[in-house]
DNA sequence: ACCTCCCGCCATGCT
DNA sequence: AGCATGGCGGGAGGT
């Protein structure tokens, strides 16, 4: 019903409008990246069950494909191409494509397996919508006509939406239709995710896996039982995956489909990898890594292969859309074993919960986010109203649906004051240029931007925000209240109370939101909830208000909460079995699972069996929860402050706009970072258009050092302190430093137990892998001085020197968790390890020597 | 031989 | 029943 009325509500916009002028702009961001050799040139219009593979693209295109192939930048170009094909000439290219295939290059036109690649279709798909869509306009997306346009069935269609679902970048209105909000919300996502990520402790968990692997790799009879412990423990957390999806205030999920699909694996999947590299100091990410984390692997050794594998595909099916999204680079990261897969975070650097650290030294990172501290301030005002209990009753569920309906209509309307401008203006003017025009001018972008990236984003910076938004989207504090106005002008909504019943599958907690300001809400199970919802309290950081911590919802709880957290979701999967995943969280069923995997029938099947038993349990409860659940499945969520996007956007726009422009240069942190007293935008405006990396970004050998938790996350840590951890890792720190092993600069992450081995370090290498030439260079980290690191906003203060114990000018969290962050990275040591990027290019930088290793950067062009 | 990951079967759930 | 979603993993292209 309801999605019906949007429906028809949205239809008549119908994307083609505003849209397609924006894309151009996206595109050519997009073709900075990597890109997988794409050739997406002529994809059309043709029905994709029509056309399938074996049509047959025009022999032009084939023709661009080997160019391509040969030059990325070419590649780019036809990509581009692709893109404007896409939207303004399908007819077009559809002529050209059945006009003339002779053989051969019937053949080579072939859709080989790469132009059929998820990564490419995804940049199609990106270039469809532009990166900062205009609220006002209509921005939905038929799912069936983007299929039909791209040419590809549904299916495919659906792995991107969910990924770009998980980070808020779309948002589903009805069924077939999403709405397109673009990077609006993305820094806010990325923000709150962080947050997420920061109580999950996936850092931590990051940490024991490497250690474990390198354990086993060496010593089988290692301390496995304090290791296992503390990661059982940590797995608990994440071990449910299903326990939460994170959801913004103006993204939601609307249909109610979506809410009462079980799983959404896939983006839960997907938000937690990406806080994976939120979370991780040098953000590589190694999928195997991901993959046990994400599975939430009790005990290593349970893992089923299968499922092992299973998860991996999936990751490899997000990777591609965050690839294309820029978010990430592939990267291989060698260890002794060998390469493994890895992923290196390219997005933009976030700031966790920016309301917590304020005062902190930040990283540079930090600081670029940091300048929130006001908005932080501003926080407050979400996090005051977030927290209470929520309780959700059937009419304020109605009520908060009909609210934000009617904000949507809102929304839409032109009333909005942003500026449909900026959009525009940043991209041409002109809607369709001639296709050479538009290549010209993409060139010419890259080019400009490569030469001047620190003026670009300079400059860029403030057009953008002028544009944009009627506010400007500096990082001043003005804009921490605007987001925080409009917010609040929405509140009712967002108020709008959850009651957690052991009956709804997901109690949505309303976290508090630093940069965004809006509060988030994470689904989750019921017994988990509760322990969070509660308490919320903030944490002693620097906020003013307490909210500002909320995002973690653990904190707030105990120091139990770990533990707690554990086993509320456990409990509550049992509990309500139906609703998110059906397997992993049994106890007894985990074995199960496992056990057969073997063929999908029979997995199947026992899987039916749980859910079926599940399910009548869940029927059960239904009944109960009927009515609730009707309206609002289960419990989702709902505030809504919506227009976030707007205020939030403004900060990140910048941030991300420059990124945007500049794919290729990322943010570079200031060496001296922490010291400098630089705003956030001004680290943005520094661009090293070459590269630059940083050491410390370096993955670390399994056991070595893990990332540590971000200082950055507030609250939570200090909160509760976790007894166990702190201490370990504190010891291991020290410990590792004074033989030397460690750099003072070097973390070792907080791991509970003791690290018996010792960490080796090593040279470490980067090459940057992607096929995008220009990326591979530009990383954001790099920090040419030793010392100086971005990562982490206390270790800021440290650089360098070493110190047993990491002081944290939070001082509360840092004992626990994190341990030094590693100020200037250069010195990463870790282990064994080095990290290509698999780009094209392998050039071998340079070295830097950190204390006591030598890194080696290089670029190393892959393919 | 391993890494990627496309493809599409088919379960799941809503309409 | 039909359609929309999307989990899942076989198996093939790439390297």
């Amino acid at each position: 019903m309801e999605n019906e009325k949007e429906n028809l509500f949205f239809e008549p916009h119908k994307r083609g409008l505003m849209k397609t002028p924006l894309k151009e702009s996206i595109a050519a961001n997009i073709v900075l990246t990597e890109i997988q050799p794409d050739f997406g040139p002529l994809t059309t219009p043709t029905k994709p069950k029509e056309i399938s593979q074996g049509e047959p693209w025009t022999p032009t295109a084939n023709l661009k494909m080997l160019i391509s192939a040969v030059s990325p930048e070419i590649r780019n170009r036809d990509q581009k191409r692709g893109l404007f094909d896409s939207r303004n000439g399908l007819p077009e290219a559809k002529d050209c494509l059945h006009e003339h295939l002779s053989g051969d290059e019937y053949e080579k036109s072939q859709p080989s397996r790469k132009e059929k690649s998820l990564g490419l279709l995804c940049h199609k798909f990106l270039a469809r919508y532009p990166n900062y869509p205009n609220p006002a306009v209509n921005n939905d997306i038929c799912l069936d006509e983007v299929a039909e346009e791209l040419n590809v069935e549904r299916r495919r269609i659906y792995d991107i939406v969910n990924v770009l679902e998980s980070l808020h970048m779309v948002s589903r209105l009805a069924k077939n239709r999403y709405t397109w909000h673009g990077r609006h919300n993305l820094n806010k996502t990325l923000g709150t995710l962080k947050s997420v990520g920061e109580e999950n402790k996936y850092a931590e968990q990051i940490m024991m896996i490497k250690k474990k692997e390198y354990e086993q790799e060496f010593d089988f009879s290692k301390t496995y039982s304090i290791e296992d412990h503390i990661i059982k423990s940590n797995t608990g957390q994440n071990g449910h995956p299903d326990m939460c999806f994170v959801e913004l205030p103006g993204v939601e999920f609307r249909a109610a489909s979506v809410n009462s699909r079980k799983d959404k694996s896939l983006r839960v999947m997907s938000q937690k990898f990406v806080m994976l590299f939120l979370v991780s100091t040098p953000q590589i990410v190694s999928l195997e890594i991901a993959a046990k984390i994400l599975i939430g692997e009790d005990h290593v050794e349970d893992l089923d292969r299968s499922k092992f594998k299973t998860k991996i595909r999936r990751l490899y099916d997000i990777a591609n859309v965050l690839s294309s999204l820029n978010l990430i680079k592939k990267v291989h990261v060698t260890e002794e074993r060998g390469r493994k897969p890895a992923f290196k975070w390219t997005g933009p650097e976030i700031s966790p919960s920016p309301c917590g650290l304020g005062p902190v030294p930040l990283l540079p990172s930090d600081l670029e986010a940091k300048r929130p501290s006001k908005d932080n301030c501003a926080k407050n005002l979400f996090s005051t109203r977030g927290k209470p209990n929520f309780t959700r009753h059937p009419s304020l569920i109605k009520l908060v649906k009909s609210i934000e309906n009617d904000r949507r209509k809102i929304n839409s309307a032109p009333s909005s004051p942003i500026k449909t401008n900026k959009a525009e203006s940043s991209r041409n003017s002109a809607p369709f240029p001639s296709k050479m025009a538009q290549l010209a001018a993409i060139c010419k972008m890259q080019l400009e931007e490569q030469s001047s990236e620190p003026r670009k984003k300079v400059k860029v910076q403030p057009a953008r925000s002028g544009q944009c938004k009627p506010v400007a989207p500096l990082d001043t504090p003005a804009n921490a209240e605007l987001d925080l106005t409009a917010p609040s002008l929405i509140q009712p909504l967002g108020v709008v109370p959850l009651i957690p019943s052991p009956l709804s599958p997901a109690v949505p907690v309303i976290l508090p939101q630093a940069p965004s300001g809006p509060s988030y809400a994470i689904y989750l199970q019921p017994a988990q909830a509760q322990t969070v919802t509660p308490p919320q309290g903030l944490s002693p950081t620097v906020c003013p208000t307490p909210s500002c911590k909320a995002t973690r919802s653990k904190d707030a709880a105990d120091a139990t909460t770990e533990k707690a957290t554990s086993d509320a979701t456990k409990s509550s999967a049992s509990t309500r079995p139906g609703s998110l995943l059906p397997v992993p969280e049994r106890p007894g069923a985990k074995n199960r699972d496992k056990e057969p995997a073997g063929e999908r029938g029979s997995k199947r099947a026992s899987l039916l069996e749980d859910s079926g038993s599940k399910k009548k349990f869940k029927e059960d409860l239904k009944g109960l929860e009927n009515v609730s659940t009707t309206l609002f499945p289960s419990g989702y969520l709902i505030p809504l402050t919506q227009c976030s996007s707007l205020g939030a956007e403004s900060i990140l726009s910048s941030k991300e706009n420059s990124n945007t422009l500049s794919p290729n240069h990322r943010i570079y942190s200031s060496p001296i970072t922490g010291v400098i007293p630089v705003t956030s935008s001004e680290l943005t405006a520094v661009n090293f258009p070459s590269f630059h990396v940083t050491p410390l970004k370096l993955m670390v050998s399994p056991t070595s050092v893990a990332g540590v938790p971000v200082g950055n996350s507030p609250a939570l840590t200090s909160s509760h302190p976790v007894p166990v951890q702190n201490p370990s890792s504190a010891i291991v720190n020290f410990t590792l430093q004074h033989l030397g092993l460690l750099s003072p600069s070097v973390q070792v992450s907080a791991s509970p137990g003791a690290v018996p081995v010792s960490p080796r370090i090593e040279a470490v290498s980067v090459v940057p892998d992607n096929a995008g030439t220009q990326q591979g260079r530009a990383t954001r980290y790099d920090s040419p001085a030793p010392g100086q690191n971005q990562t982490n906003g206390q270790s800021v203060a440290l650089t360098g020197t070493q110190q047993p114990v990491p002081v944290t000018p939070q001082g509360s969290q840092s004992v626990a968790e994190s341990f030094f962050r590693t100020p200037g990275g250069p010195v990463k040591l870790t282990g064994p390890s080095h990290v290509d990027f698999d780009g094209a290019n392998k050039t071998s930088v340079g070295t830097l020597f950190v204390p006591q290793r030598k890194l080696e950067v290089s670029t190393e062009d892959v393919h």
